[in-house]
Order: C-alpha cells, then sequence, then structure tokens
DNA sequence: ATGAAAGCGCTAACAC
DNA sequence: GTGTTAGCGCTTTCAT
C-alpha cells in the first residue's frame, strides 16, 4: 500500500502538498494539483486513517456502551446516534456490555486509550465509580438512563410524569386492580416509573399492593411472561398491568391470551418505549411512546460538541401516551 | 494525559521497558517491573492505542456492513459476531448504510483507509464492483447473503432447500394456493428462495399464479402487511402464505387477523428467520430457523483468521423448519 | 535485562 | 504556492 510519500515522489511535489490537495487545507496550484490527484490515482493511494490519526490525536470514533441489543428500544436510537454522527464525520464502535463487568471495563478503558474520543452510556447497570472517574477527563453523554448524584449530561424522559400518566389511564377506564412489572430498582429509571405508578394508585385512594409490582431481572419477553404468570396464581388477580418496557408487555400479554384470556376486557396491558412491534401484536399494544430516534441524534449532537470544547446542558425530551387495542376496545 | 516517555522517565528506565512491561513480551526484572508499574499508577498512565496502531498498522477494529438493524435479525447476527471478536482482541465498527450510496462508499473507505483491518458484510444491496476491488486487498467476509459469481468467502444457509422445505410443509397441509412474500429479486438469496417455492409446487404438480408472489422493496412490517392486503383484493385468495423474513410474514399475520380472518383456518403463514418475536406473535409463527447468533459468530472467526493470514472456506449451516401456531392447530 | 534510536503515516508550523 | 522539518505515541531491532 502506497503512502503520502510514494504519492509525493511520483507527483514530483513534497509530502506537504500532497497532505493539502488531500484535505483542501490551504490554496495548491491546480497544476500540482491535478498532478498530484494524477499519482493518488496510479498509485491507487488511500490515506491511512492511523497515522492522521495519530498526528491529530483524535479517532474520530464514538463508543456507544448498551447492556444489549437484543430489545429494539436501542437499536432505535442507535438509528439516531449514529445519522447525527456519520453527518458529522464520527462513526461509532458498538460496544455490549452484556452485564459482563470485565468486558465493561475493557469498553471504559477504550476512552482512556484514546480509542474513542467520547462515549455514550445507555448501560444503567454501568459501574459509576469508574464511569465518574473516566468522565472527569473524557467527554461522556448518559442517553435514556442517568443518575441523580452525577453531573454527566444527559438526554432522557421525565420518567415519573411517563408512569403517572400511564397508570393514570388505566385508573380512568375504571380499574382498581393494577399490577406494575418493573426492572430491577437499582436502576434510576425504575424507581422513578415505581413513584410515577404510586403516586397515581395514591392520588386515586387505591392502595398499593407488593403482590401486585413484580421486580423483573431482566428485560426479554420471558421475563415478561413470568411476571404474568405470577399474577395469574394470585387468588386476587389484577385487572391490568404496566410494565416498564413494551419487550415485557408483549411478553405479559403473550401469556394473557394464552390463558385465554380477553385483552383488555379481561385484562389491560400498558406497555414502554413504542417499539416498532408493539403495533404488530394482536391486540396492538398501548404504550409510552419515547422518542427513541431522536433522543440518540441529540445524545450524539451532545457528544460531538463535547468533544468539540463546547458546553451541553442536559435535555429532557416529550414523551406520548400512545393509546392501543391493549386499554380500549 | 502522560505518554510512555514521562512513565519512562519517572520510573527511572526508557520507554522500550516501558512497552516490554505494558506488553510482556520479553522479561523485565521484578524491581523494574514494579518500577514501571508505580510509575504508571501515580500518572495515571493509560497507553494509546492510537500510537499503538500506527506503529502495529492495525486497527483491531472490524467493520460490520448491515443495511439497517431495525430487522432483529441482523441484530442477533451481530451478537455472534460481537462475542467472538471481543474474546479475540477485536471491536466492532457498526455501519449501517440504509441503502445510501454515499455512505456504502465512506464505509468501504474505511477500510480501504485501515481504520479497520478487515470487514463482515451483510449488505446484500452492496456495490458488487466495489466489494471485489476492495476484496483483493483487504479481508472480507460475506454474511448471510452472497454472490455466486465471486469468490469471497461467506457463509450462508441453503436458501433454496430451506425455502422448498417451508413450502412443501404448507403443501403437506393440503394447501394449494400459496402465495409468496420474497424481497427484491436482485437479491441472490430471493432467487434462491423463489427457485425453492417453485420447485415445491412444481413436484407437487401446482401451478405457479404470479398474481400470488410479491416482490417486496422493503423487509419492514408494513410491507407485509401491504403485500397481505393485496392478496386479500383478490378474486381468487390464497389459502397460505410463505414469507422471506418474519418480519413480512408478522406483517401478514397482523393484516390477515385484522381482516378478521382465522389463522391458520382462512389462511396459514410461514416465515423466515425465527427472530425471536416469532414466537410472540398471535398466533405463533411457523417459521424456518436460522442460526443467526453462529453464523456472525462463524463470520467473525473466519475474518479473524483471514486478517491473520489464514486461508478460510466458506460455510454452508443449518437451518431448521419450526411449526407453530401460525400453520398447525 | 535494558537502552538508544529508527520509523509507522500523517499534518502543521515555519520558512521561503 | 510549496518545501522542510518536527513530532504525534508507540514498538522493535540492535547493541550492550
Amino acid at each position: 500500500m502506497a503512502n503520502i510519500q510514494e504519492v509525493a515522489r511520483k507527483a514530483g511535489v513534497s509530502s506537504a502538498t500532497v497532505s493539502r490537495v488531500l484535505n483542501n487545507t490551504t490554496a495548491v496550484s491546480s497544476t500540482t494539483r491535478i498532478k498530484v490527484e494524477k499519482a493518488i490515482e496510479e498509485l491507487k493511494y488511500a490515506p491511512s486513517m492511523l497515522g492522521r490519526n495519530l498526528r491529530n490525536s483524535e479517532s474520530r470514533l464514538l463508543l456507544v456502551l448498551i447492556h444489549t441489543f437484543s430489545n429494539p428500544y436501542y437499536t432505535e436510537i442507535i438509528n439516531g446516534i449514529e445519522d447525527y454522527s456519520i453527518a458529522n464525520g464520527y462513526n461509532i464502535l458498538l460496544c455490549e456490555t452484556d452485564s459482563n463487568a470485565s468486558r465493561e471495563t475493557t469498553f471504559l478503558n477504550m476512552v482512556k486509550n484514546k480509542l474513542a474520543d467520547g462515549m455514550i452510556s445507555m448501560n444503567p447497570t454501568v459501574d459509576l465509580e469508574k464511569l465518574t472517574g473516566l468522565a472527569e477527563k473524557h467527554p461522556i453523554i448518559l442517553c435514556s438512563d442517568y443518575y441523580e448524584t452525577m453531573e454527566i449530561p444527559y438526554v432522557a424522559i421525565d420518567n415519573e410524569a411517563a408512569a403517572y400518566k400511564a397508570v393514570k389511564h388505566l385508573i380512568k377506564l375504571g380499574h382498581e386492580k393494577i399490577a406494575f412489572i418493573n426492572f430491577d430498582e437499582r436502576i434510576l429509571y425504575a424507581r422513578q416509573r415505581r413513584k410515577g405508578y404510586e403516586r397515581a394508585l395514591n392520588e386515586f385512594n387505591i392502595p398499593i399492593q407488593d403482590q401486585w409490582i413484580y421486580n423483573s431481572q431482566g428485560l426479554e419477553f420471558h421475563n415478561g411472561v413470568q411476571a404474568m404468570r405470577k399474577f395469574l396464581q394470585l387468588e386476587e388477580k389484577p385487572t391490568a398491568v404496566f410494565a416498564v418496557s413494551d419487550t415485557l408487555a408483549i411478553g405479559a400479554l403473550k401469556e394473557t391470551n394464552e390463558r385465554g384470556l380477553n385483552v383488555p376486557d379481561d385484562m389491560a396491558v400498558v406497555g414502554f418505549d413504542n417499539i416498532s412491534f408493539s403495533n404488530m401484536t394482536n391486540p396492538t399494544l398501548t404504550t409510552v411512546s419515547q422518542p427513541m430516534y431522536n433522543m440518540g441524534y441529540k445524545a450524539a449532537e451532545m457528544l460531538i460538541d463535547s468533544i468539540k470544547g463546547q458546553p451541553v446542558e442536559s435535555v429532557i425530551m416529550d414523551y406520548e401516551l400512545v393509546m392501543r387495542e391493549s386499554t380500549i376496545n
């Protein structure tokens, strides 16, 4: 593979000039430009990003840290991240932790080691101490989940209010026995959504029952199936369920159908996220719609701004309750 | 950020020695090792991948080219790629073309420019000429789709046989009016699956009817909805549908339900891929299961072998027909 | 076991 | 408008 020196020699100019035509930095006479372009063509030269990156001490790579992308919620966000990044000359390094601590350490080190210029974390279980340490020296943005105790900029929605709205919707429909499938409450958004759930019940003087609250270890379909299975074994069964993720809600819906119960008559179901599949279930799923694409897009914008040294501020985005067949006939 | 020289100075050794302790290449006396480690600790030194990459002329990055990851089929494959890559010291650069030619060019150039050491392409619409050119100089593996005319190693399944098996399953159930939702037939696997569809029909002397073949421009849910809508407008409606992607099949299933038809009694549906959703639909979807994770894993293994200069051979993987409620009561 | 020094490929400051 | 040169941070001969 030819390098810039060989191109320079072939074109009868210096490597600096070749660099200049490559990057359009300062003016180059059209005659030399043509000579250089011809040499590039003949040698099939392609500039090495390795040399350029070292010289510029940047990688133009953005690390995206996620727990898993088996959840379409994240892939939608990534779409937004990718679009903004590509349009601004960055590429994304996709890093899936799978809740594996050593993998996570590897990934965080990649930004320490300059392999990435910054990071967007969407990994709610990330090691907070390490993250804080990293954030002192490197641009980091949190997307979709964040931490009250930290100053790392984030983009998120008002989880408490969104959950409140979802549960209130069920109450307005006449439900009083409303179960809640939550995620691990070590995670902030799980605590926030629980608060919203409780606030709605309290407001209408509906007692909160522990037996109707399920804390799931994961967000897969089968976790939702399991949760619903447990609710349906109860002496006093709920008539509605609110799940903090569409994947959980879809699992719960599936299990409800499986048991021959009618949704929404016997059991109303509300999800969270509005993944595209939520509109393909039978019945279709009522859910809190998050602006995933825009969240990703904005997070990328914030990160790149931050890399460029500009100050960035956290953003709270809008959500929307999308009412479909799983709650309304 | 400290560099290797500063560490060397602080430890009272040369940078070569620091490099040695960093990489465990040649023996270093335990006393100097300790001195160096102490210096690293004190300076909070993290070696720059930028310098290392240039020196080693490798990036340890694998480019993964896909059309879109809104299809869970691809995310499953990526899981496999990622697991093998990480375990072998590589990371993946996720590149989504969105059928955008200029984006695709950008991505292909990234491997030309050494930003990635190799590439796994899962983009069936890739520019073949450019791809061939690139493959002459750089390690490339095709995953899930490939091109008969090329020598680029691939991992795939026997699409023709798989489609044949799916359609035969419908015929055995007594169906004779079997519609086919295919993808764009410029893509090899679409042509192969069509062959399988036709072979099954021919074998049972069932005439092939153009009105029952739909060539979709995309693989999204709504494309499947649209296809089914068209079939249901026909004078002579099919009683079964085979779609080349679960996403299409799920859309078709949705539309069938929507019209009040019973699946599988009025309309049997078979998909392709076995994405996790396919087991969450109502009714659950009969589908051709591809070993997505293993395909990705194998493709990564082949690519890394290829990067290391080892010869690699194409692999044909097993598939399986998973029978569920959308064809059998 | 350790150090000196070259060099991976590029860009930018400086000189002309 | 163009060339010279230094240097980004690292690894690896080659000496010793």
